[in-house]
DNA sequence: AAACAGAAAATTGTTAACAGTTTACAATTG
DNA sequence: CAATTGTAAACTGTTAACAATTTTCTGTTT
């Protein structure tokens, strides 16, 4: 294998950084529910309990706050965010629009490949879904069919937009006390006619899905949207 | 006078650390053609022809990075951005997405002081016009515009995903070598309608104008895109 | 010459100390 | 006892030095 085979095949190692780890780190305990909303995140006492120093820390707070995870206040306090009613119609409408452009990129430029691992992330929620699945697995997998969807869209700061969403909109699925089972197939089903609009390249019809799909997403959202994130005494 | 109406008067004055300062000084000159695409930024040079220390530049690079003025490679090497054919596609189908979001906030929540201020730029802008006016006042008048228009939208979250966009679209609109007295009346003549829309509540209205908008600019744009930013030699 | 290896220089990543600001608390006053 | 002021503690902002990595240079080999 010459040089040039080998280029192709050995990608460089992703370089990360202390702060990438703090990040993760930070981020994982949010969303797991460790770190509660309203909570004081304190860069001397973070730096402590993960061993570094606190460059990484500040570096890690100030991209947890353009994801929205952490809100940073004009003192430079910083405390986990707490989700209004307000911030689930600003992240479900942005999200909406953003599907809508992921979209119609992916009608466009979805590769074969693209479009079997979509079919294949489906599959996988529906085997899930038979042998029974936890409300976090759920979360995942329908976040996973949305990560191959801006994926295949091929539209590198559409990807990064979505990036900064993601995560809320991980929190949002987490806290709604009513994902039953009908609500999980109908996921499943919204996904799958997806994968069909993309794979016969049929813009409008995939347009008219993914906008029907947030509309579902974002009505049983907004009813059951338990006050998790506003009630400070509430531990989820 | 008491303690209640003087806090309506006076709030609270926002605190700039080191790092908003650099990260302003960098964007101008980035956008001022001073710092060209392509071009290294080191960051002990920086600090030092800034005289701050390179935790702020670091800060700062951070935040450009995000707004894609700069990029940071996988080595941590940072140079300032050049958009390429396929960026200049990302960031208006982005934006025309954005825009339209926008637009149906706005509808529903621009205040009368919102219009108000929306139609005074479009005035200014019209004023400019006819005393004749430099590309530069052009694109910043038209961004101010879109700027309000945002505002009025009462979408904190679609405000901060414009403001990331925001620079890149000012450095098209600067790159772009065609834009003639025609199509600056168009842009004076396309927002009033705009503002007429908003003010009538038509959000259908105001939809069909934003996109018919957002397509005449992007239409120029990718016609008259000189290579400004891709040419390494090219010194605009 | 082109390719390579190793050393030196340049540059970023990280840390720890210092400076400035904000918050919490206790003492004081009306 | 509520409100206010002064003070100490806690915390963030900034700096400068050190560590690790990447790039550049130079000499060597084929």
């Amino acid at each position: 294998m010459d040089t040039l085979a080998l280029a192709q095949v050995l990608s460089p190692p992703i370089k990360r950084s202390l702060g990438d780890d703090v990040a993760e780190s930070l981020r994982d305990a949010i969303l797991s529910g460790q770190l509660k909303p309203g909570e004081q995140l304190r860069e001397a006492a973070l730096s402590e309990m993960l061993g570094v120093s606190r460059g990484p820390v500040r570096e890690a707070l100030s991209r947890l706050d353009r994801e929205g995870l952490v809100v940073i206040s004009r003192t430079g306090r910083t405390t986990v965010a707490r989700l209004s009613l307000e911030d689930l119609d600003e992240v479900y409408s942005l999200r909406r629009t953003l599907e809508r452009l992921a979209i119609e990129y992916a009608c466009m430029r979805a590769t074969p490949e693209d479009i079997a691992e979509l079919q294949a992330v489906v599959n996988s929620m529906a085997a899930a879904l038979k042998r029974g699945i936890s409300e976090k697995e759920g979360a995942e997998l329908d976040l996973r069919f949305h990560d191959v969807l801006y994926q295949s869209s091929r539209h590198q700061r559409l990807l990064d937009f979505w990036t900064t969403l993601r995560s809320q909109v991980y929190i949002i699925m987490l806290s709604r006390n009513v994902a039953s089972a009908d609500f999980k197939d109908a996921v499943v089903y919204g996904h799958q006619g997806i994968v069909d609009a993309i794979k016969a390249r049929d813009k409008d019809q995939a347009l008219d899905l993914i906008e029907q799909h947030m509309a579902v997403a974002y009505d049983l959202v907004s009813k059951s949207y338990v006050q998790a994130y506003t009630d400070p005494d509430r531990t989820i």
